[in-house]
RNA sequence: CGGAGCGUGGUGUAACGGCUAACAUGCCUGUUUUGGGAACAGGUGACUCCGGGUUCGAAUCCCGGCGCUCCGACCA
């Protein structure tokens, strides 16, 4: 299990403000639910059982009440929605939640790229018909693809046809190319798609129209999974509608979802170099890295021109609304400039005697490394 | 679940069964230094994971426990 301190926290939660976004685009409410689970909804659904999911974390209350710290939600929440659906009227429904999921794992591995503890957007859909769920479930598709381009992962992610459990023939997996990743995915290229390993056979070939010949075996990592669940927990749970005849149909649920902790891992596997991280900009802790660069120990008070500007330019981005680190450390040049890579912000601003002395402040791309000399005078 | 390895200052490591458990780094003081992880000096910091055993003597060998890492299997 992992602890997030400050710079990591705040990329993760720029990882959950883009999926949130997303999620919200296609109708998507929130909630937030909790992880103890109530035992009786899982026997409904054959998922209490240790030999049947064998990874629980179980425990007890006071008075002997058994519980389970969920690895997943779609029991708690279709117990939920009877409260909320009665009618079709009431279809259709997505909702979702950022929630701290619970897996027993025989071995986690990877970093956070596989913990017993980890963060999980997970999107259920309730909908009348099948119709109406694979017009959702094509949404919700497309949402995944926003997201993992927005995240800075788009070309090296694919759509994958995984298998569909006993809910359906085919389930979506979005796999990204890192040979950090656990799963092994054959690509086509020309369909910018992928076939799971688990799965491919000449049906699979057959259903999706491409030859085998067209493949290519890669490593990948699993970032996203979307299924159809039809009506397996609504049939279980007694989640059903009235249709406009007045007649109880089970509702058709879908479930969606990504873990913003492996999706971080994996942005930074993929686009991290020798000297550190390089956080795009969207999940980038901040915008900009100021570093102050002082012949003079920054002592308070002290009349130091140079702090003083760094300090002017510092305010200025903040009264901006930038999201700005600002290093006024008493540190050696070569230590600055060696955390700065290493934490991987976009774009880094030195301030020192030197830029100072021609009216400047040097700016430098971290992906790119490229460098420019901006004028003091243009800092609004 | 099968297999392998490892627990020593905050961190990373070293130490044949034998001297006061060593080195680097970090941290603290002072001087000095400031465009790519500075220098010098002084200082701080360890019941060697826990319990038992063998031995004149255990970080080192043996037994048990706890914890961690890695490989494989598993991963609706």
């Amino acid at each position: 299990v992992y602890s997030f301190l400050p710079l990591g926290l705040r990329t993760l939660n720029k990882i959950v403000g883009i999926i949130r976004e997303e999620m919200n685009a296609i109708g998507g409410q929130e909630v937030s639910m909790t992880a103890l689970q109530d035992k009786k909804n899982w026997e409904a659904t054959n998922r209490w059982d240790d030999a049947v999911v064998d990874i629980w974390f179980k425990t007890k209350l006071k008075n002997g009440t058994e519980l389970g710290l969920g690895f997943t939600h779609e029991e708690a929440l279709t117990a939920i929605m009877k409260d909320h659906i009665r009618s079709f009227r009431d279809l259709p429904r997505a909702v979702y939640q950022f929630q701290t999921k619970f897996r027993n794992e025989e071995r986690a591995k990877s970093g956070i790229m596989r913990a017993r503890e980890f963060l999980m957007k997970d999107l259920y859909s309730f909908n009348v018909d099948e119709e109406a769920h694979a017009k959702f479930y094509e949404q919700a598709k497309q949402a995944y693809v926003n997201i993992f381009k927005r995240l800075g992962l788009g070309d090296m992610t694919y759509v994958t046809f995984a298998g569909g459990g006993s809910f359906s023939k085919y389930s979506h997996e979005f796999q990204t190319l890192t040979d950090a990743g656990e799963d092994t995915i054959y690509v086509h290229e020309g369909k910018k798609l992928a076939v799971n390993k688990e799965v491919l056979n000449d049906e699979v070939l057959a259903d999706l129209g491409i030859k085998k010949a067209d493949l290519v075996e890669k490593k990948a990592v699993e970032v996203g999974n979307i299924f159809s669940l039809g009506t397996k927990f609504s049939d279980a749970l007694g989640l059903v509608f009235q249709d406009a005849l007045g007649k109880n149909k089970p509702v058709i649920m879908g479930s969606y979802g990504i873990g913003p902790g492996r999706v971080m891992g994996t942005i930074a596997e993929i686009l991290s170099d020798e000297k550190g991280l390089v956080w795009p900009e969207a999940v980038a802790p901040f915008t900009v890295h100021l570093i102050l660069l002082s012949n003079k120990k920054s002592v308070v008070g002290s009349e130091d021109t140079v702090k003083k500007v760094a300090d002017e330019i510092y305010e200025k981005f903040l009264k901006r609304g930038v999201e700005i680190l600002y290093d006024d450390r008493d540190a050696t040049a070569g230590e600055k400039f060696s955390d700065s890579d290493l934490i991987g912000i976009p774009t880094r601003y030195v301030v020192s005697e030197k830029t100072v002395a021609n009216g400047e402040v040097e700016m430098k791309d971290r992906k790119t490394g490229k460098v420019e000399m901006v004028k003091i005078s243009d800092f609004k």
